[in-house]
DNA sequence: TCGGCAATGTTTACAGCGATAACATGTCTC
DNA sequence: GAGACATGTTATCGCTGTAAACATTGCCGA
């Protein structure tokens, strides 16, 4: 018998009935299978079969298909985060941390080609530019003040926001383009075009 | 009978067996889905049910979807193209051309969200910055030589391509932030970066 | 003028997909 | 121990892309 349906060979099982936390082994599947496969490759069924769980399975913890992707993107968020925040931190803040982070953002993009495009595509919008502190998030908290620290002190709240969006901007313009092969990957490209957006915030006009 | 299979009611249709010219049909569908859905809804056979034809005579045409939606992305490069080019010669060239161009860029990828995504990760790598002249693409030949004309004059071939690849990361970024609403939509916003955009490549460092 | 061939349609069929419904099994609580 | 509840399963539906076989048409050479 093919994997025509949604069956699942419980002889070749090691696990009862129940699996123990299914949630977190089908996120985990999920990222797994990003890796290696393109957005519109990866399958409700295929990461159900991984854990090897029937497909219908998955509808016990996630509403819809949309909903586990979604679990998948708040990960891949969590760890951008993570990564952005130790690459700040190695550097000592500053415009080197500044610098440290744009690449540590490209470098994310880069490593998790579907992940990072599905996060930005399907995520309710981050809004790393709201100035206003809101709810938790000590990571992007951090970001915010990083740029904030690089504009001139006598500058508007509207420049700030300016600067900063352009910053975001070539940092993850630069990202998608090296992403969609519209440009060549080059460590030293990056770091050029880092360091310029960096004294573009500085001197922020 | 629903639409469960491939066919079409001839009955209902005042077109003979033959359709006359199905491809540009086809081409012209595919744009007009792309506008009201996202890329994963854009499926081969509404498409050809839009055109009033059995899904399978697309083959006829197109290898595989895959190559449908390449047709589109077509399509849209020369849509933007000529936007651009049009954009650039209303402003008379020179930074108000930058700009202008700039512009047109960011325009086209809020009006046309779905294509311009899929222009960007599944064509072939228009290489804007390769320097050299390519073919017979005159559009882009126009835009390179309008970055290395706002470039100063004492700038490096190298110095040069990070100035052009900047610029270029700017106005992507910013594009496809807002496509993805992570940033808000804001003409005045958007007026305001590529002007810095263009400040910095004039005094590229 | 006609006969056949290449181009371009059609129907039929299949495997894979996301999703719903009905059913099965295990766990936890009283 | 009983039964409620969570979490599995199979069966099935309609949709998708695509291959194979068949149908119709227009065109080109005898």
């Amino acid at each position: 018998m093919s994997r025509k349906d949604n069956s699942v060979n419980i002889e070749n099982s090691k696990r009862g009935y129940h699996h123990g936390d299914l949630r977190v082994a089908l996120v985990q599947a999920g990222l797994e299978m990003l890796k290696t496969r393109s957005a519109d490759e990866v399958s409700l069924r295929e990461i159900a079969r991984m854990v090897g769980v029937s497909a219908t399975a998955v509808y016990r913890h996630f509403p819809d298909k949309a909903a586990l992707l979604g679990a998948l993107c708040d990960e891949g968020g969590r760890e951008l985060a993570r990564l952005q925040v130790e690459a700040m931190k190695k550097s000592g803040g500053g415009r080197p941390g500044f610098d440290a982070v744009g690449r540590a953002y490209v470098r994310f993009a880069l490593d998790n080609p579907t992940l990072f495009r599905m996060m930005m595509t399907t995520r309710p919008a981050v809004d790393f530019l709201d100035i206003q502190p809101d709810r938790d998030n000590s990571a992007l908290q951090l970001l915010r003040e990083n740029i904030a620290a690089l504009v001139p002190a006598g500058a508007s709240q509207e420049q700030r926001r300016i600067a900063a969006l352009q910053a975001w901007s070539i940092v993850h313009g630069l990202a998608m383009l090296m992403l969609d092969n519209q440009v060549p990957v080059d460590e030293a490209v990056i770091d050029a075009v880092i360091d310029s957006a960096a004294t573009g915030v500085a001197t922020s006009r």
